[in-house]
DNA sequence: TCATTAAATTGTT
DNA sequence: AACAATTTAATGA
């Protein structure tokens, strides 16, 4: 494991101010303040940006790159929860709780992760309606997502893991950065719903076969997120009786 | 801008 | 896990 926090602070760029979603639901006044305080960060593929049980100083996002949210269980394996790809803004349930992480974040490639200082994050819940809407909408969405998480952990299918893993990701209300072409190798996937990579490419080529994802170098782009998230793959599924 | 080379990623076994 | 094929990125003329 690589360690981390060598990552140098910076004030963010204009490019970078501009994948940051929730900046446009702000007051003039209060995007001003919020800009003056985030920082920008470069992180390293296997660097950490939070840890379990660290206090909460910043809330998180994803500019660019790929995240990963994973805890380890008591046995010390650990359990992904989800990527976060650019857009993706994580950790508001523990910072309104001023709580401690509750799960490490990882970069799986370099990534530019931007984090807003916990007093600002609570100025900004004391000051702002869109802010606070943008909150609630995001809470709301994940625990779907959570729990959306749940099954997928269940099914045995390879190829449905991997569906509704991809899913999840294109998420276009908690990752609005995305769009339909998601950035992330076979490799990076592989991690993420944890499987090894030659499985990861033979599913994908099967979720290609079905037109619901074309497969590109580097990436994937979406045809059918609805398709992704309810379609059986193939002819064959294991994963129907209890 | 083009050609060459290195590195990254993919497809297969 | 290893390998070959393909794509992209980097370099320099």
């Amino acid at each position: 494991m690589k360690s981390a926090l060598h990552q140098r602070r910076r004030p963010p760029a204009e490019e970078e101010l501009r994948e940051i979603p929730w900046l446009a639901l702000l007051q003039t006044k209060e995007r001003e303040r919020a800009v003056n305080e985030l920082r920008v960060s470069d992180a390293l593929a296997g660097d950490y940006v939070c840890r379990v049980g660290r206090p909460v100083t910043y809330w998180f996002g994803t500019v660019s790159g790929l995240l990963k949210m994973s805890t380890d269980d008591e046995d010390g394996k650990t359990i992904t929860f989800t990527g976060v790809p650019p857009g993706g803004w994580f950790g508001e349930g523990t910072a309104l709780k001023r709580e401690a992480y509750r799960y490490n974040i990882q970069a799986l490639r370099a990534s530019v992760v931007a984090g807003l200082p916990l007093e600002t994050f609570h100025w900004l819940v004391d000051h702002s309606l869109g802010f606070n809407r943008y909150i609630m909408n995001q809470l709301n969405e994940r625990l779907g997502q959570f729990i959306a998480a749940r099954e997928i952990d269940r099914m045995s299918n390879p190829d449905i893991r991997v569906a509704r893993s991809l899913a999840a990701l294109f998420n276009p209300v908690l990752f609005s950065g995305v769009g339909d072409l998601l950035r992330i190798t076979q490799q990076e996937l592989a991690y993420l719903v944890g499987l090894s990579r030659q499985r990861v490419n033979e599913a994908l080529t099967h979720l290609q076969a079905q037109e619901l994802i074309r497969v590109e170098y580097g990436g994937l782009r979406i045809l059918d997120l609805p398709g992704l998230r309810t379609r059986m793959v193939g002819l064959r599924n294991k994963d129907n009786q209890a």
